[in-house]
DNA sequence: GATAGCTCAGCCAC
DNA sequence: CGTGGCTGAGCTAT
């Protein structure tokens, strides 16, 4: 909202630029501007990728909108068109009785080869064959070969079906034996069924896959075809038309820190050879020149790209790691060198090809500034939001002198007038210390349909019509899993100065589809003044409307069995009235994330009861994995088509600079 | 074509 | 909390 104030109608000298954000202690912090911007693109919002068969503007409240009356939140939340897990189970012929073990790599029925752990009448099994029942939408031609909206679309219904299966097995007794592993299930049933792309390996460039791209799983790598091996660091493939019999070179390595890699450089990477390694019953050894160690040292003699792949521990999850494509590279020498162990080990030194803008080095540069934030470059304020939210908020500009946006209150949640009497019978849950997922007696759990929200990391699972979080009379601790938007934010977010649509908003951490950005803060107002001159106009580019006509998309899992109709799958949003919210005094992060027409944002609305009272809440999330640096962004909507005779039709149409290819041309 | 072997995963327990 | 152990997946090679 603010690029549309800032980029194109703003008179410069139209606000008091001493009162950047009213941070006293901070004002005479002098800012630091490079000479040049050579940081990461911005606002690389890559081609809208889900699904492409499910586009369809839907309108959200039936008729011409009424007059925006005090909302009141009267339904009953056990009307929740959500249903359990359970109701996904699918009838699978013959699949009762038949689950006499015989091997533990026993196939499941049907043309499913999901693997199992057996026991007598598994229920889970039954769902989990319910969740393999989609229609895999991808073409021989697009199996071999991808693009960007293909790349995305699989790694989308990768982690929706990753999701729901963790969800699934959060919902187990503690000691289940099924669904340990749900990335590694999942990544199971999008092979079984044909989801993947670039699935013919190659040498060099894979098409739709761009530097920076960010993964959470191995399997990711193997779905978009970048790195075709599920723990394995060198892939490779055979030389066509090679002299020498079964030459193999190597087509992409991954550097991830199991062994003693030299990763300072970040045009350089030193590589261990695999092999060697102790284990439970393994001394260590030297390395043996087969396999991946040749295939590398072929690649030295032959010369070809070798697509690099870093991994890091994930700062938001040091239990597990992330993974960036960064570019190609060439062998330039290998040499033998003693280990720590003291045997043999191969060494590859690979050098970036040229021409290619490193995400590894962007990822070194964030290390930096996260121990020592004023190294940043172009920074203006630390945090400005002067402490009101427990992670700080950079405010930074690289591209010109302006110091900062035009003063607003920092809030960090919505603020519904006195008038505004919302009354919700307020069901507390019973739960002592958190929310358990398969806990059936939990209210809260009833209320969202059996369906717990979140999994770990507070990562939401499905876009619903209604997320129900827990209140204030529930007794469950502040830490219950189902409190998520309302504990404050935890991505390390910066508001930065776009080059051509004014201050924007991003993160320095690398965030995973569905995970919780933000709520959109301000105050909830009755209407919006439909006005011609510049103040009104420009009050407006700071509302939120959650009457606008939304592009409609699929995020959650989908299964043949809930076709269309079907209401257990509704995504589109379910609020009683209207509701306006402003930004433009008072607000949070929020007011400044940009619209795209391709975005890697959606808000859900999500409510939870306060001192008896209960309210909508507009809350983001990740409509996929983010890399670090880059803009976020949401689908401002557009104004229903009733409103035309209201004002003179144009509602404040604006050029749009999302850059995406599917871009509208303007935006409200 | 089945299957054992290989391996810079990813968990959870300790 | 780091570390170890353990079960794994797809691909490769036999």
């Amino acid at each position: 909202m603010e690029g549309g104030f800032a980029g194109n109608t703003v008179q410069p000298n139209s606000f008091d630029k001493s009162k950047v954000l009213d941070v006293k202690p901070l004002r005479s912090l002098h800012p630091v501007f490079p000479g040049e911007t050579n940081g990461p693109p911005f606002a690389s919002a890559p081609p809208n990728g889900s699904f492409p068969s499910g586009f369809s503007p839907f309108f959200p409240f039936g008729g011409p909108q009424g007059s925006p009356s005090t909302p009141v939140l009267n339904h009953n939340p056990f009307n929740s068109t959500a249903v359990p897990i359970r109701s996904f189970r699918a009838e699978l012929p013959g699949s009762n009785g038949e689950n006499v073990r015989s091997s533990n790599k026993r196939k499941l029925a049907g043309s499913s080869s999901v693997k199992k752990k057996v026991k007598r009448g598994n229920e889970s099994e039954l769902e989990l064959a319910a969740l393999t029942n989609f229609k895999p939408g991808i073409s021989a031609a697009e199996k071999d070969d991808g693009n960007r909206e293909l790349v995305e679309n699989v790694l989308m219904r990768f982690d929706a079906l990753r999701r729901k299966l963790s969800q699934m097995e959060d919902a187990k007794e503690p000691h289940s034996e099924v669904f340990k592993r749900a990335n590694l299930k999942s990544g199971n049933i999008m092979f079984t069924k044909g989801v993947r792309t670039n699935g013919k390996k190659r040498i060099g460039v894979v098409p739709g896959v761009e530097i920076g791209d960010t993964f959470f799983f191995r399997m990711e790598l193997i779905l978009v075809g970048v790195h075709s091996q599920s723990m394995a660091g060198i892939d490779f493939m055979p030389m066509k038309g090679s002299d020498i019999v079964g030459e193999r070179v190597a087509v992409s390595i991954v550097s991830s820190g199991g062994y003693e890699d030299d990763a300072e450089d970040p045009d350089v990477l030193v590589y261990t050879g695999q092999g060697g390694n102790a284990s439970a019953d393994k001394e260590a050894s030297d390395q043996k020149l087969v396999r991946g160690n040749l295939a590398l040292e072929r690649s030295l003699h032959r010369g070809n790209e070798v697509r690099v792949i870093r991994g890091f521990k994930d700062v938001t999850n040091q239990s597990s790691k992330v993974y960036v494509y960064d570019g190609v590279f060439k062998v330039q020498e290998s040499w033998i060198e003693k280990g720590k162990s003291g045997c043999n080990t191969f060494k590859y030194k690979l050098v970036r090809m040229p021409g290619q803008t490193g995400a590894f080095a962007t990822w070194k540069s964030i290390q930096k500034w996260r121990a020592d934030p004023s190294s940043r470059d172009g920074l203006i304020l630390p945090d400005l939001t002067s402490g009101a939210e427990s992670t700080p908020v950079s405010l930074v500009n690289e591209v010109d002198d302006e110091k900062g946006p035009s003063y607003f209150t920092y809030i960090s949640t919505v603020k519904y007038p006195k008038s505004f009497k919302l009354v919700q019978a307020s069901v507390g849950c019973n739960c002592s210390d958190a929310c358990k997922p398969g806990n059936s007696n939990c209210s809260c759990n009833q209320t969202n349909g059996g369906d717990f929200p979140y999994i770990a990391n507070s990562i939401l699972v499905c876009r619903k019509p209604m997320i129900y979080e827990c209140g204030s009379s529930c007794p469950c601790f502040r830490n219950c899993k189902n409190r998520v938007s309302q504990t404050g934010f935890k991505v390390r977010f910066e508001v930065f100065k776009t080059i051509d649509r004014g201050w924007g908003l991003r993160s320095w951490d690398p965030i995973r589809a569905g995970t919780f950005l933000c709520e959109y803060a301000g105050e909830v107002i009755e209407k919006v003044k439909e006005g011609q001159d510049g103040e009104e106009r420009e009050n407006n580019n700071y509302v939120f409307h959650t009457n606008r006509i939304y592009e409609s998309f699929k995020w959650n899992h989908e299964t043949e069995s809930a076709g269309e109709g079907s209401s257990n799958t509704s995504e589109d949003f379910d609020i009683p009235s209207p509701l306006l919210i402003s930004s433009k005094n008072s607000g949070n992060v929020a007011r400044f994330m940009n619209h795209s027409c391709s975005p890697n944002v959606f808000w859900q609305p999500i409510t939870y009861e306060q001192n008896n009272e209960a309210f909508v809440h507009i809350v983001f999330f990740a409509k996929k994995h983010i890399p670090p640096l880059t803009e976020l962004t949401y689908d401002y909507g557009t104004p229903p088509h009733t409103d035309e005779k209201e004002s003179n039709g144009d509602h404040g149409k604006k050029k749009c600079l999302c850059g995406s290819p599917n871009c509208r041309g303007y935006y409200y």
